[in-house]
DNA sequence: GTCTATAAAGGGATAGAC
DNA sequence: GTCTATCCCTTTATAGAC
């Protein structure tokens, strides 16, 4: 799998020009993506700008010519991750689904990162701590709208009566636990997003309703929803910060 | 919660002497305690030996006369955890129970440890990859056989008929998601070990089995099991390696 | 046992030549 | 745009005085 910029990627030619030329736009990506290869391979905090710019051909002098810091480059990875999936979360809220439906295409949308984009999300979901003061800010308050939107699911289901009595809060958590550490082994392992999802939300599901799952993969308000998802994945992003 | 030694820590007195003074094994535990606390805020990387020297009152020469390097410092950090993991596993396996009666023991034996012993855990969990050469390959193989020991237990449910067709390494790891990702967030909520494990049983359960799980979490062979789990962690653990 | 001193290397970031 | 040189600080680990 290469480490490089994915589909979701902005395309140079829809940046803010802001002065850069393309080429510049193209040689910082090619920078963030070897820092979230080396972040993620030996560690945010056992990493130098150093490696940074020899495994990028450059020295230090000429890598701060792309970034502004080291902690602003763990930061703009980090929106690298959570950005998409806000978006598709906010998309998916969007539908009119079946709550199994809606749950199941949350979890797709999630493991479509911790595994199309691995490295990305190692370093998103593992070296988050490091990021201090407004980078931290920023990145939490992401990070709690997204948790919000699985809750919002499990409120629907409960809502619907579809649910046992559970603490929603500790539900949604329980759901985060089994997708979140995927990415910790899931890179040894040949598995696909449809089939890794359908595992999960078959138990997850088995486990929290009144009446059994059925196992509808392949339903049409799912396959729409997938089109949807997949739709923004080829479309461009529209802004960005700098690192 | 203390950061400090816990039950099932050994005692002074039943180690081996090794020609060292009762009060250097007392400043060596707290000086391993101190490097739990902060590898586990700020991270292995990020911590240097001169932070513990400081944190313990001492200047960095004199913290050498305690531990070897800073890297088997953070391999007996990693025993402290997979050591008492371990020896629950293998009384958990010498037990006749039922099936779901020994997996809610396992869920509780390890919750156990990322609960009461958040800190050792997260450092555990966490930084584990930062272990190199042969505390590497030390750390891994006890990692694969507890691992095991809960394919084994999901293996029992397999042979009595009682699971519904399942990829059983894949539920092993889903397994383990639930339970490993805990101590992203447990330190900031108020759970009981029972509870939570509990809750994850109930799902996983429901998730896994052919009919549905009966809750009998004050059942005699529960009991029993947590009796013997308990007097494991009041015992002395028998040896030790240097750091 | 604990200290100071020091080794030898590497950290992030900047200035200014070209 | 990229380089070298440099700043200033920190790193792990050891040596040897006390």
């Amino acid at each position: 799998m290469s480490p490089t910029a994915s589909k979701n990627e902005e395309k140079p030619s829809t940046r803010r020009a802001r002065g850069k030329t393309e080429r510049y736009w193209r040689m910082r990506d090619q920078v963030i993506d070897i820092a979230v290869e080396l972040f993620s391979k030996n560690g945010y905090a056992s990493t130098g700008v150093a490696d940074i710019g020899e495994a990028a051909g450059l020295a230090r002098g000429a890598l701060y010519y792309y970034i502004k810091s080291k902690e602003a480059l763990l930061a703009e990875i980090h929106d690298r991750v959570m950005d998409p999936l806000l978006k598709e979360a906010a998309a998916i809220a969007a539908l009119d689904l079946s709550f199994p439906a809606r749950l199941r295409l949350m979890s797709e949308s999630l493991l479509w990162q911790v595994i199309n984009r691995h490295d990305h999300v190692w370093v998103f979901l593992h070296e988050y701590r490091q990021l201090e003061g407004e980078f931290r800010t920023l990145f939490k308050a992401k990070r709690d709208t997204f948790e919000q939107s699985i809750q919002a699911v499990l409120e629907q289901g409960q809502r619907e009566g579809l649910l046992r009595p559970l603490d929603l809060e500790l539900t949604k958590l329980t759901f985060l636990n089994m997708h979140n550490y995927t990415y910790q082994w899931v890179a040894t392992k040949d598995v696909k997003v449809e089939d890794l999802s359908g595992l999960y939300c078959e138990i997850f599901l088995n486990g929290i309703l009144t009446s059994p799952a059925t196992q509808d993969s392949a339903s049409a308000e799912l396959e729409h929803g997938r089109a949807v998802l997949q739709s923004l994945r080829d479309a461009p992003a529209v802004s960005r910060t700098d690192a």
